[in-house]
DNA sequence: CACCAGGCAAGTA
DNA sequence: TACTTGCATGGT
């Protein structure tokens, strides 16, 4: 699968981000929403010089809601964002470096405490700021695997996470361009409508469902 | 007009 | 434990 949608799509270059820190931001303001309005919004904090560690510690929580507007749920995710920003300042003075050197599995425990840090947002900053070897689950992810037989309905996160760690070597190089092409491949896969021909990997692979 | 987007937490029974 | 609902803008 991995293959396929890489010869088809290209390399993703994910994440599309300058700095960890703007990774970290960005996983937050992404959830449920569209990349495209994640980048106004992140447009936004750049334009004011508020992207960084020290110009969100000092600023109101409504006044960053007001700059992340276009990225959706915007209060409640300036609230999720400052959890983020305390936690690393009470656990690790402030020090972002020391926090993201954290052994992995501290790494992916601490975000998950913080408040309005889920599995796949804990993942995405873990993998693309962090640059550790997890593999980043997705409603795509599910969807897909779901789609070729490979994953029930009720499958949880971590067992779909498992199913890539027991079939693909732990490659930091692979793991991040392969979540971020089935991101892409995803994109194709209408909710309803099984078996479309809009979906990339019916198209053009073998039938992974028979394997 | 309806539906969706790179989730998560809190409420209800 | 198992569902359901709130959060909200912007694109198709």
């Amino acid at each position: 699968m991995f293959s396929l949608l890489l010869d088809h799509f290209g390399p993703q270059d994910w994440w599309p981000a300058e700095t960890a820190f703007e990774v970290m931001v960005g996983a937050v303001l992404t959830q449920n929403t569209n990349w495209k309005n994640v980048e106004k919004a992140i447009l936004n904090l750049k334009d004011k010089g508020l992207l960084s560690f020290d110009a969100l510690c000092t600023l109101a929580v409504e006044d960053l809601a007001q700059e992340i507007r276009p990225a959706g749920y915007y209060n409640i995710k300036a609230k999720r964002l400052l959890n983020l920003i305390d936690f690393i300042s009470t656990r690790y003075d402030g020090d972002l470096t020391r926090f993201l050197g954290e052994e992995t599995r501290a790494l992916r425990e601490g975000l998950l405490s913080v408040k309005g840090v889920g599995p796949e947002t804990a993942d995405s900053i873990v993998l693309y700021a962090a640059r550790r070897p997890v593999f980043v689950i997705d409603t795509y992810t599910h969807r897909i695997l779901n789609r070729h037989g490979m994953a029930e309905d009720e499958a949880t996160y971590h067992d779909l996470q498992e199913l890539f760690a027991d079939h693909l070597p732990e490659d930091l190089a692979l793991f991040n361009e392969f979540h971020a092409l089935i991101v892409q491949a995803g994109k194709h896969y209408c909710r309803k409508n099984p078996l479309c021909d809009e979906c990339p990997l019916e198209k053009w692979g073998p039938d992974l469902s028979r394997t």
